[in-house]
DNA sequence: TATGAATGAGTCTTCATTCAT
DNA sequence: TATGAATGAAGACTCATTCAT
């Protein structure tokens, strides 16, 4: 609502800056809460660290979030709403082979979340689903339904053209999620433990995993 | 039921019953430990709790365990670490194609763990990783590199015997770990809440994993 | 009787009862663990009893000494190490002679320590010096080291007018600080006791104790 | 009881260690307390140590000392006793000059007691003398009265033989016990201190504060 | 709104003491 | 007597939450 009067004509002098920090406020904390809640987990954050990130009291952030469940269920509704940006229409408009689109579908996702902080959402969803029940449902609503739908179609479309073979599509979109959401739990989890050797590096991961997704481990019978 | 076995005739000195206690102590206490770990989370779990669960009370946990961290790190061991030995013996006799091997392979890996509350310690591990370094190093050193070790072995017998393809063997592994991990994580966070709707069934789940990791998902070329 | 400048005209803002009071704070907070760590002993003294008697709750008294230790610690700063500065000076400007020197030391540090609650801390460093050692170390650099210049310059000051005798002094310094820490251990253990009967009076006791220190016990010869 | 069985004549079988080991626990176990209470002091030694290093299982303590109190009150009942041997008697017949007698009293006084574990006893007592009224009053009785009732006489001997000058005995004796409990003090608690610098040499320290007892600080007049 | 001092319920951990064997 | 497993009361410390300013 402010947007319009924040992109008025060269508008001479900037608002107050107390002004814009007031109205910014709640997303700053929330900016600082995602920070924390994904490098620490839940439980071991402290809200004053996350004010303190976000630049004001312990007092101002129950003043916007009167508990830290509520604020860590803000952080999930707020960052999972940023998950599903323009997809479908992308999808909608791609031209070329069900395995191409398969493939810039996983590399899309991965650069598009799985390279940003909303990786981080996801690995908190799965943490704490079981402590925050509406949580998952929401993100089950949010994010998990019209992403399979999405990758529903993909492999539907090359089902129907005969580029793939006949799947239960039900049980096959899984074959998709399961190495992306292994990933993203992978780089947040043992991979984020600089003592830890075995380092995955997502380029190389999406290539093979869409290499054997699309022809199988099993060597062609005649070549 | 087993009682009867207990009192079977000449039975050489029916152990005190203080004595069988002590000896049970660390194992029930560790029962308790995963189940409550898994069920409400490191953090949420109090360790009064798990001693009353073990029938104890709290002071007998540290008696054992001298520190929650240290229980943690020992149902880590007992619930995961142990499993191996006996794998690699299991995998070293296998008799028939690396295509069932690898079946066989994950099927055991479901059924001896991810179908036991062991999963809900990967979950817990993945989960907490970052806030217990060294469990992070040792899960990697004592369960991450002995069992990619052995999936290699599997692909690479498949590879050398002309079955699989050649394959960069160092990410083909996770092309099997992926959605093993998947699947354990799944259940325990978003499977686990009832309101979800889209449950995952493990077996058909595998079913179709192995099914697209031997065949890919592409249609046969000629057929 | 202050109080009456506090509430002098033209006061330009009397301080918030809050924001007093959080002045005051670790004030009380010193107070009431001096008392108590000296009534009670440093283990037997619960943070808690400390904070009730300072009027504020347990949580409050770890917002300003993280630990109990620290408390002790600030305790003897605030009881100890403080005092020596106006002492020092009150020395320098003195007049007279050394032995009357010698006296006014060993009563000034009888009234302004030994007679207050300070010397319950001296006797409690002394009886948990090695429980805490970067106690027992600060309290040798912030007290001793200083306490024992002070007096040697004392008896310099004596032997080189000629009225002491040529003297050790590292060692003479302990036969000025010997008597008065004893004095101040007994009075705080001991002579606490309702039912010791044989009560030292610190006045005459000090009195017999300088009488003695210049003169010796001897009969002067010619007399 | 058993004294006698074991002062028999040359018996050829000593009596088994069991036996042995069954009379002296309680000693061993005082032992080991004198040894760790002057160590870490009282509230800071857990009974368990005690007993380990009596070689004996902490039940057992609880069988001779029904408390950790009763543990503490023994020790030091059993090693006050000891500070008193036959001293008097050696006194009693002493011959030289009474400030021969002074310094011989406190040299003894420190190579029997103060050089011994024993002087850990006075610190202890001293230290916790508040906590445990009732050993406060024995002490009194059993060392005090009859150890300043000894300097005393010594003191009265060189007053009436014209040796010292005319003094307040009551408060003459506290001349000679201050710097001796001092020495005790200090080397239990700053001297033990390894980072102290300041270290004292009880040797020399006594040799001082005899040689200003006798003839104090002051120059003699007419020398 | 914003602050940050204050709170106190909650948690881990210790350790003197008990007691079945 | 001796053991040592078990107990549970007690205490230090944390941190989400409140509230006077």
């Amino acid at each position: 609502m402010s947007a319009l009067q924040e992109t008025a004509l060269q508008r001479p002098e900037p608002p107050h800056k107390r002004e814009r920090r007031k109205q910014a406020r709640p997303g700053e904390l929330l900016d600082a809460a995602l920070c924390l809640f994904v490098e620490k987990g839940f439980a071991a954050t402290r809200v004053e660290e996350v004010a303190l990130h976000a630049g004001v009291s312990k007092g101002t952030l129950f003043l916007y979030f009167p508990t830290k469940e509520d604020l860590f269920k803000a952080v999930v509704h707020e960052n999972i709403v940023k998950l599903f940006p323009a997809w479908n229409e992308e999808f909608k408009s791609f031209v070329g082979s069900s395995g191409d689109m398969l493939r810039f579908a996983m590399v899309t996702w991965w650069n598009q979340m799985g390279n940003t902080p909303a990786s981080g959402i996801v690995k908190l969803v799965m943490s704490e689903a079981k402590n925050f029940p509406d949580i998952a449902v929401f993100y089950q609503e949010e994010v998990i339904r019209p992403g399979h739908g999405l990758l529903r179609q993909i492999l539907a479309r090359g089902v129907s053209s005969g580029e793939f073979r006949a799947l239960d599509l039900d049980q096959a979109v899984y074959t998709v999620v399961a190495p992306m959401i292994f990933l993203m739990m992978w780089k947040h989890s043992i991979g984020a433990c600089a003592a830890t050797s075995d380092i995955v590096d997502p380029e190389r991961f999406i290539h093979t995993q869409v290499d054997v997704l699309l022809h199988g481990l099993t060597a062609s019978p005649t070549l």
